[in-house]
DNA sequence: GAGTAGATCCTCT
DNA sequence: GAGGATCTACTCA
């Protein structure tokens, strides 16, 4: 049973709850014919503007993170240290600016092509972990900002995969230590024992 | 294995 | 003009 993932799916008020819901979710990219996709095995939420964590924290609003304020299902993307594209989904309803960093995935289609994007000889467990590295993966840059995810070249499929509840960890966030106590919030889920999660060996 | 520095560029102040 | 939701490589042990 394979099917995509409606729009209601993203905007339910609970960011926390999707974000543990996506996990083992596939999500797939299809540029111009070339599809590469893989299962979602770690993601962080970040919980609009009473988050200081979030781009939104304390109600900013800028051109950058707009996407974010509007209707959930659409993909935010954007480029960290001038090298890292991080690729996110946008949930909730209009004007509450939530979403959902992607952190890590297994791959399953289109290694090779992965490989070729990311440089890397051969498929090992650093190909899909860390943000960065799944957006390089992917193919997925800045110009992919604000694309509904239900389009043929951008969504994510439920595959009737679904993670047990003991096997689904939650944590602090990483590299948010400028949020202070925010920082501390236990908003990142990843699958126990996944070598592709990231942040341990 | 652990710790640290450097890359590198868009966005907001 | 400064800094960031990161990753890699290199050092030292």
């Amino acid at each position: 049973m394979i099917k995509k993932l409606e729009q209601s799916f993203y905007l339910r008020p609970d960011v926390l709850k999707i974000a543990k819901e996506l996990l083992g979710k596939i999500l797939v990219t299809n540029w111009e014919g070339i599809i590469t996709s893989g299962r979602i095995v770690e993601s962080e939420a970040y919980k609009g503007i009473i988050d200081k964590a979030s781009h939104a924290a304390g109600g900013r609003r800028t051109a950058r993170n707009e996407i974010m304020y509007g209707l959930g299902g659409f993909s935010y993307v954007y480029l960290c240290y001038g090298i890292h594209h991080l690729f996110n989904v946008v949930t909730n309803l209009k004007d509450a600016p939530h979403a959902i960093l992607i952190r890590a995935l297994e791959p399953i289609d289109g290694i090779d092509e992965m490989l070729r994007r990311t440089g890397k000889k051969k498929l090992d467990h650093t190909l899909t972990r860390g943000p960065g590295n799944v957006s390089k993966a992917l193919g997925i840059y800045t110009k992919h900002n604000g694309i509904f995810l239900s389009e043929e070249r951008l969504y994510i499929v439920d595959d009737g995969n679904q993670y047990k509840r003991n096997e689904i960890i939650a944590s602090p966030r990483i590299g948010v230590d400028y949020a202070g106590e925010d920082a501390k919030l236990p908003y990142r889920f990843y699958v126990k024992g996944n070598p592709y999660v990231s942040g341990k060996k």
